[in-house]
DNA sequence: CTGAAAGCGCTAACAT
DNA sequence: ATGTTAGCGCTTTCAG
């Protein structure tokens, strides 16, 4: 026992060589057990073993990493983990990956482009197998240029990109995609209102430039104009995904006058805080106005009237998105090879917030 | 050019040695305009970059790791991501890790144990900073003794396994931990129920054998005895935390003929869900049942009425947990040097869900 | 079935 | 200010 610092006194974390010597076997067969992917005599197992829990041994994963193992981990990049829009996302990726026997490292941005840029390196760094991306992002051309080269520079260490509910960097750019039809949604939703004989329709919230709403805002749009009614600019709103946004741009609209028979809120979040403000305002909902949502999360069925709104595979999206970058990919040689995109399907749960335009009412009878 | 494979044609990734080659400086010289850590003549260091630009060079964190400088990582274990009280403290957590530039690893075990001590294997593996385990913890011995283990393994290493939310595992185990008031909630929730005149008040959900649900149904008990108010058991009834239990119990018990005029859901979820189970047997919150939860999560003012409630400060939690762990942990050489427990406060937010019983109108008037 | 030894990519003394 | 070099802990040929 002379320099040997026998037990945890030096505070020296045990390696594969005190496992080793303990056992008396080479590091080797020390790697052999622990990786079970090689015959080792079960004596000589049982040692090591023996060897390992004395020691209160733990595998160093950084080496293990070095040496050439994959760190079976996988990034997923998102502004707020309490939004449930991303919380489920979030949760799809989780899932996924732990079933992949991957472990996943969470960033957010609280919406900043730059962090985005430097969470991206950071998984770089780490040697995430894959790094999704998730929720819209900014048209801003230097931004997309950076998240190219990235998207270059991980490609090239095998790693893959995943841009998830957003636009394609473009062809050349080496990235794989999970989407929803977002666009469609909008124009269910909007279709939907349009039906019930409502004309002047808001569009509230939704940070403007980010690529979600030009979506919903296109399939909005799109809606209207196949009706032939016409585009009003008063009419179109954006500001944030948030419910205070709602609750106050709401109140002012209110307060200014504007004359609208039915609210598209940009997403579920949003609704919650337009319907709080039409509440206190007396405006009842679907009698005197009608409200629909984007996203069906869980506080559309919480909301009295419950949100009609347009439902997305939250989920699925995250699962999808580890699958596409780190399972198959493409399974049997299917799609392009390092550019395919998934596109998943929305559609419009209706409940009870949305009623005819009470002018269309009267008109009708 | 002889073999050198200059461009990323051999798919191999740039290394300090290929970015020291490119710069015609050593390695160490790389090293040091990386870290920014040791003086370097502008010339270089302006070359050196160059270079790394040049390579696409991206420094790999493993190899950093094994060398000796910390991972910059902190794990954080809780069962559920979209789950609101998670994900708040899932936000401290993050925020104040960012904080501290390091990374965060979430893992979701769903509330199975097992896993959640598999997850602090593989975060240990990967030498985090910190692991955070969130939330109650059951009761079962051979649990308790192999969380115990891990914690030494991990103290040991010089990494801390931080309880957040859930009770100290002895004063002999090295953790550190930071908690909130939660019989004291529960204790004032009930009180302010027992003022307004209820005495018969039920209990409803949370999973039996979690800490979490013995604490609060402590305080919600000391209450009543304080008050003189017997005890019983068939108001009494744990279950799950979730809305899907709320609503289905609500629902058998009504139509078994419980009596009681007020429910002191286990949080907030499960409040929504007795809600929505009230609302449709036509029974008036809170003109003839009071309705409280704990948590104040945001689905607790979306209610209507809007829910009275326990507050605790979630984010907060999360944010301590890290900061115990890895940033002070002993400011200036106060408390206890690893088994240190700092305990936040909670308080009741009362909101529009609670009356004074029709009974006690009665009596009263 | 087991051992010896060569790295993996980076940092930190220790030289110069 | 910059170069040399010895590991960090593990995996993995290549030899027995």
């Amino acid at each position: 026992m002379s320099r040997q610092e026998s037990t945890a006194a030096g505070q020296r974390r045990a390696t594969v060589v005190d496992v080793a010597r303990l056992a008396g076997v080479s590091t080797a067969t020390v790697s052999r057990v622990m990786n079970r992917n090689y015959p080792v005599a079960a004596a000589t197992r049982e040692r090591v073993e023996a060897a390992m829990r004395g020691l209160g041994y733990v595998v160093n994963a950084h080496a293990r990493a070095l040496a050439g193992v994959s760190g079976r981990t996988v990034g997923i990049i998102i502004s707020d983990v309490v939004d449930p829009f991303y919380a489920y996302i979030a949760r799809g990726v989780e899932r996924e990956a732990a079933a992949g026997d991957r472990l996943c490292l969470v960033c957010t941005t609280q919406g900043d482009p730059q962090r985005e840029l430097a969470f991206i390196e950071l998984m770089h760094e780490r040697r995430a197998d894959a790094v999704i991306l998730v929720g819209g992002s900014v048209a801003d051309r230097t931004y997309r240029a950076e998240l190219a080269r990235r998207a270059h520079d991980l490609d090239a260490g095998g790693s893959k990109l995943v841009l998830c509910g957003r636009p394609s960097l473009g062809e050349d750019v080496p990235t794989v995609g999970v989407e929803y039809d977002n666009e469609g949604g909008a124009f269910a939703i909007t279709d939907h209102l349009l039906t019930q004989g409502h004309e002047r329709i808001l569009y509230l919230g939704g940070p403007p430039g980010l690529s979600t709403t030009r979506d919903r805002i296109a399939g909005h749009r799109r809606a209207l104009e196949l009706r032939g009614v016409a585009h009003d600019p008063d009419l179109v709103q954006p500001g944030a995904f948030s419910r205070a946004f709602g609750y106050r741009r709401m109140n002012e609209l209110l307060r200014e006058g504007l004359r609208f028979t039915a609210v598209f809120a940009a997403n579920d979040i949003v609704a919650a805080g337009a319907a709080q403000a039409l509440e206190e305002a007396g405006i009842g909902v679907p009698q005197d106005v009608s409200l629909v949502g984007y996203d069906d999360v869980p506080v559309a069925q919480e909301l009295r009237p419950r949100l009609t709104t347009v439902h997305v595979p939250l989920e699925e999206l995250g699962r999808q998105a580890v699958r596409v970058a780190v399972d198959g990919g493409d399974e049997d040689d299917w799609r392009a090879p390092t550019t395919g995109t998934l596109r998943l399907g929305t559609h419009i749960v209706v409940r009870d917030s949305v009623a005819p335009p009470r002018a269309a009412k009267r008109r009708r009878s």
